[in-house]
DNA sequence: CTGACATATATAACACTGTTATGTTTGTCA
DNA sequence: TGACAAACATAACAGTGTTATATATGTCAG
């Protein structure tokens, strides 16, 4: 949520309808007409402020941003590499669980209209750049750059790939008791392999 | 492709014109009017066809599933279990790779109105299946229901987690010289897991 | 204080979207 | 041939994001 000092009421106002109808229903719920009517004013306001719907998506996605950033920042202070990435899993599958629409409007999967930001997108690439630090810690420290960036690609990859199939119809339902434990266990094993 | 003695002329024309605009452009491109202008009918008979734009993307879903399907396909009859899932994880990422809009159909990231059908979700689980089948040949034959599905799921979100962050603007662009061989590198070795 | 300019605002209109309504044409069958 | 169903063309509808037009408010220099 953005600070008061640094925005006028209306922006505030109209960021804050945004946001609460874009957590509840997606951004199907959040036309134009949508946030102008919650936050008390006219659409125009979307177009001064935010330059349009693509203006919204980008503070949203921003926002999004921020929360992955903050997923990354979950394994600081971890007495091992290891026991790092595993808080940092456990933190980045409590935002997808609990900012799904978030969670898809970072990974392109919201709105095909939206292309984000030159400015969300250098905060993206950042945020990435915290999780490879991260996978460094599982490397010896003259491990190549390139092995250091594979491994926190793959660590990423496998969590956005179970992200995803947790909600997919092809998924067996009725057969996974606990995907959570089930991916932790995939991530430990992952993990592992490093170690040894 | 649908085969041209099950379907009325104007039917096939229309869910030609469907494909070739979503190939083309993805789902921004295929306005019911776009492809009644291409089909050289009038939008009515995306209606009486396939009862509206729903029912043209349950089409090309099912399409896409069946991409996915003969993915699964791929690995039939090769000499080893790892093999045959080699094979998979290649036909898997030449698919996503080609027909890129039908894959992001497959997994709900086209087009936030749409839900697949009974039907097309049916098929979905049958593809998932027969991926299962696959990883049941990692195992012992007393091997549990649950161990193997837990093979396949992690299987699949390592390729699908991967193909996202491909395309992903937060992913490091210019690091990654080949984004094949990487994701590969991490199949191969996560096979490896199951034969030790 | 006043005028020029910039920003914010309300409302209407526009062009596009998927869908429904209305009427006509064509095909099937007893 | 008539009744009915399916297919079809066109217009109209309700919703979308955006732009146009006019008005109100804020800022700043002379």
């Amino acid at each position: 949520m953005p600070k008061d000092g640094s925005m006028s009421e209306s922006k505030q106002k109209i960021l804050e309808a945004a946001s609460e109808l874009f957590l509840e229903g997606g951004v199907k719920a959040m036309s134009v007409r949508a946030i102008a009517a919650k936050a008390g004013v006219s659409t125009i306001g979307i177009y001064s402020h935010f330059k349009g719907k693509q203006g919204i998506l980008d503070a949203l996605f921003i926002e999004a941003t921020e929360m992955v950033s903050a997923a990354m920042d979950a394994g600081n202070g971890a007495p091992t590499a290891k026991a790092g990435m595993m808080a940092n899993a456990e933190a980045y599958l409590d935002l997808a669980e609990k900012h799904y629409a978030h969670y898809r409007l970072f990974f392109g999967e919201s709105d095909p209209d939206y292309t984000p930001s030159e400015e969300a997108q250098e905060l993206a690439r950042a945020a990435f750049m915290k999780l490879r630090e991260h996978a460094a810690k599982l490397h010896p420290a003259d491990a190549s750059s390139q092995d250091i960036q594979e491994t926190a690609l793959t660590f990423w990859a496998l969590l956005h790939g179970f992200v995803g199939l947790t909600r997919h119809m092809g998924a067996p339902r009725a057969g996974v008791a606990d995907w959570r434990a089930l991916i932790m266990r995939a991530v430990e094993e992952k993990l592992n392999t490093y170690l040894n």
